[in-house]
RNA sequence: GCCGAAGUGGCGGAAUAGGCAGACGCGCACGACUCAAAAUCGUGUUCCGUGAGGAAUGUGGGUUCGAUUCCCACCUUCGGCACCA
């Protein structure tokens, strides 16, 4: 009798039977090589869709396989419980969010559960609950107390629809939109929170020892992006010193003018009244701009003469300051020395509004160049003019010190004192705040005598109060609450309010991993005894849209711990893979709008869990993603159902061939090379198709008969291990089948037999000038002589050669011979 | 404009280290089973050509006995950054 599938029941009883015996707990076993594989946790926003089956099953298949080499794995799970979307849908629906993400996660967790992943539950946190964000705020007073954390007024980003202020990184694209919700943000000027991860922007850039993709390094890189120069010390003829930052100290000598940002601290300083209403009127005009339109493109240049001048400090030429929109407050200093003839800003800045133009360096054997007839700035190698006794200095395209220009520059500034070499960097400081209600509670106190205070770290956690009206006015929810920002200042004891903004997010995803290690400890965020075992992160997957975000921002948070005493490492995690996404059947990403999300609960239910990781692992290169394909999942159900008939159909009797089972062997073995290697190298879809070859073969062998021999036994036992990271529930059920001990899950990975690997006989190629005209078959020790020999024999071989002399005979071992003539 | 990734059959993709391109799967075609269909099983399936054979891994060069793989130039798609001094 043949016994039908039953997914549902195998999967229900094998989920329950790991969870009733703890099989998946990890506790701390000095005696067994640790590894922390984590995955990134989930927002609780209703519904578990493929994306997450599709980053988190394969992590599955991966910590199980590495359990099984004889790691002790901790492998867990939990909720991204704060956030936007839940108070979004709290405004829309009048659910609060406390329930709404209660009642998502009590959903999320079972639909995690029917994944048959080895998360050890004991270890999940919700990073809404007070005992998780009592942690986050002590964390910010770390950070406060070490002056990382600090308020500064600046001009923000806001997301207008989502009602809050944004980090830089939480900033998308041309149109400059909020990450989350895609409308185009604006700036204002407000109070906010910061961390000050500028500190560590030298540290972020180092990626020594680590193994992450070259793509998320890049990306961190760029985001950060350093430059090397000088900083030179100014002077206006008032006297006012102005810093500017230069990548380019080399041309110095062809600074004809300044320009200052509109917002540029000593532009009203420096106006002179005949031309304070224009400068009033570019200021304003400037202000009522927003970035997208200040950084057109092909924008026509603009700006206006403050009547003021400067000095150049290298030949003391008297220099007009000008504002224009072009020059940024928020990199360098606001404030540039412009070199129309080097640089394609100020050159069309200088032409438009007629200031000189004066070449400091030209091509060696060109012609000599002329500022007024130039038609564009110059920038290639050449050598110094026009700059006293650096003339003749040969400048090339280098930068910083790699160029000579600017290295002998740098030197004199920094003698004369008139400037010093300096790094700039992009990458802004974190602001923390936002003006919302599902977050964080930001634990500081104002007191108008003290100013700004930490909350006493024994009155952890400041409790988020349930009782707010969440209105989208643009106005913190908390104060609205009547009477939760009242308190009393912890120095004075006289009355103080609280901070009513609450934290990023991306603030309780920066130290998630270390929760799990001990997520109810009292007395403090983490067991240090589980995070000497624990950490740090051997393995991190998740997706690459967090490169410059949580990814980032968790780095600092690590880099910031560890200086002040809490963390220790140079990096929070070894290896991160990022997978890609799944994309809609119509190649578009998947979204309610369009219509064209897969829900894993109906394929779970209509295949088997097993089938969907297996199609999950299958269907695409990990990191690459792919494009939905629901007629491609019947391969993947088709393969596990094949799978169940070939342990579970009576057998086929006969006589096995010995060379038959010795070739059943050479198969098994060479799979599991491949496979051992394609986990090792999280080479998923590989790794199906290498067990698929090998599950044809023992069709095969099982109608030659193979059923019952010790051969056979071997080789479901191999295939039964190999398929147990995959496919955990069908490999544990047939396991207990063919008799073997329960559980699969605690078998340790087989070793090759390489002796059974070894081919004996192999075909070889027969090349004459490069294409293929016969096959030999000769034995795989075979020496080169021999090999040779019987190629040149091969019939095709005689045919092409036709008579003519081999002019050249290479015979690559194992693989071919090429006969050149 | 700058930085990065990717271009292989109708489709997803495979090809340790420069060595037989297209594994595995989807789809399709034909066949078996069936009254029939589904399921299952088998055979075939890069293109051109009846065939011998020829062409082919985005395009064009190069190195090499031999290139999907290495080098140079370019094209396309996707992602990031962008008046960053």
């Amino acid at each position: 009798m043949n016994k039908p599938y039953n997914y549902s029941a195998i999967e229900k009883k094998w989920q329950e039977k790991w969870e009733n015996d703890g099989l998946y707990h990890a506790d701390i076993n000095p005696n067994k090589p640790k590894h922390y594989a984590l995955t990134m946790l989930p927002y609780p926003s209703g519904d578990l869709h493929i994306g997450h089956w599709y980053a988190m099953t394969p992590s599955d298949s991966r910590a199980r396989y590495m359990r099984m080499k004889g790691f002790n794995v901790m492998f867990p799970m939990g909720f991204d419980a704060f956030g936007l979307p839940a108070e979004n849908a709290a405004i829309k629906s009048g659910i609060h969010p406390m329930i709404r993400t209660r009642d998502n996660i009590i959903r999320m967790r079972k639909q995690l559960r029917s994944m048959g992943a080895m998360f050890d539950w004991r270890r999940e946190i919700v990073s809404s609950e007070p005992e998780y964000y009592k942690w986050s705020e002590w964390f910010f007073i770390q950070l406060y107390k070490n002056n990382l954390a600090y308020r500064k007024m600046s001009p923000v980003d806001f997301c207008p629809h989502c009602n809050t202020t944004l980090a830089r990184e939480q900033v998308w694209g041309d149109d400059r939109h909020c990450e989350r919700c895609g409308t185009p943000v604006i700036k204002k000027d407000l109070d906010q929170w910061f961390f000050k991860a500028t500190s560590y922007a030298e540290e972020l850039l180092n990626f020594d020892g680590t193994d992450w993709p070259e793509r998320l390094k890049t990306l961190q890189t760029n985001w950060i992006d350093r430059s090397e120069g000088a900083s030179v010390i100014f002077q206006t003829e008032m006297g006012d010193p102005v810093e500017v930052f230069t990548t380019r100290p080399d041309t110095l000598w062809g600074a004809t003018f300044m320009v200052f940002s509109p917002e540029h601290p000593l532009v009203e300083k420096i106006t002179t009244p005949e031309n304070q209403a224009a400068v009033t009127a570019y200021k304003a005009q400037a202000a009522r701009q927003s970035d997208i339109q200040r950084g057109a493109l092909d924008k026509e240049k603009t700006g206006v003469f403050t009547g003021s001048y400067a000095v150049n400090p290298v030949n003391l030429a008297r220099i007009p300051i000008w504002i224009a929109d072009y020059v940024l407050m928020s990199y360098g200093t606001g404030a540039i020395m412009a070199v129309p003839a080097h640089d394609e800003r100020d050159f069309a800045f200088a032409r438009k509004f007629n200031l000189p133009i004066i070449p400091v360096f030209q091509p060696e054997n060109g012609i000599s160049l002329d500022g007024n007839s130039m038609e564009a700035a110059f920038i290639a190698e050449g050598l110094m003019i026009n700059s006293d006794h650096f003339n003749g200095t040969r400048v090339n395209t280098e930068k910083g010190r790699k160029n000579p220009a600017i290295a002998a520059v740098i030197d004199w500034l920094e003698q004369q004192g008139i400037g010093k070499e300096t790094v700039n960097y992009r990458y802004r400081d974190w602001l923390i705040s936002r003006q919302r209600y599902w977050g964080s509670p930001i634990p500081m106190i104002y007191c108008k005598n003290h100013g700004w205070n930490p909350v006493p770290e024994d009155q952890l956690p400041v409790l988020l109060p349930e009782d707010v009206a969440w209105k989208p006015t643009g106005e913190s929810p908390l104060k609205l609450h009547p009477t939760w920002s009242k308190t009393t200042c912890p120095i004075c004891g006289g009355p103080a309010t609280r901070e009513t903004d609450t934290m990023d997010t991306f603030m309780c995803s920066s130290w998630y991993h270390l929760r799990y290690l001990s997520p109810h400890y009292a007395s403090g965020p983490f067991d240090p005894q589980e995070y000497k075992y624990w950490m740090p992160v051997d393995t991190y997957t998740g997706g690459i849209e967090h490169a410059t975000m949580h990814l980032l921002y968790t780095r600092f948070f690590h880099k910031a711990m560890r200086d002040i005493g809490i963390t220790s490492g140079k990096e929070p995690w070894i290896q991160i893979r990022n997978q890609g996404m799944v994309l809609g059947e119509d190649n578009e990403k998947m979204s309610k709008s369009r219509g064209n999300v897969i829900a894993p609960d109906i394929l779970v239910e209509k295949y088997g869990a097993d089938t969907v990781r297996a199609y999950l692992m299958f269907f695409a290169r990990w990191e690459m993603g792919a494009p939905w394909d629901s007629k491609g999942i019947e391969g993947s159900a088709r393969w596990i159902r094949r799978t169940w008939s070939l342990f579970t159909d009576d057998p086929v009797s006969g006589k096995p061939d010995p060379e038959m089972l010795r070739s059943l062997r050479r198969k098994a073995h060479q799979t599991l090379k491949r496979v051992t290697r394609n986990f090792e190298q999280f080479e998923f879809n590989t790794i199906i198709s290498s067990l698929m070859e090998f599950l044809n073969e023992m069709y095969k062998a099982r109608e030659a008969g193979a059923v019952g021999t010790k051969e056979w036994k071997e080789c479901q036992e191999l295939y039964l291990k190999m398929l147990a990271p995959v496919a955990p529930h069908i490999s544990e059920e047939l396991w207990a089948e063919i008799g073997k001990p329960y559980s699969i899950h605690t078998e340790t990975w087989p070793s090759v037999d390489e002796e059974a690997a070894k081919e004996d006989e192999i075909s070889i190629a027969v090349q004459i000038n490069g294409k293929v005209r016969d096959h030999v078959i000769v034995s795989a020790s075979a020496d080169d002589e021999i090999v040779k020999a019987t190629a040149l024999a091969a019939e095709g071989v005689v045919k092409t050669l036709d008579g003519k002399t081999p002019r050249k005979i290479i015979v690559v071992k194992g693989k071919l011979v090429s006969i050149v003539v």
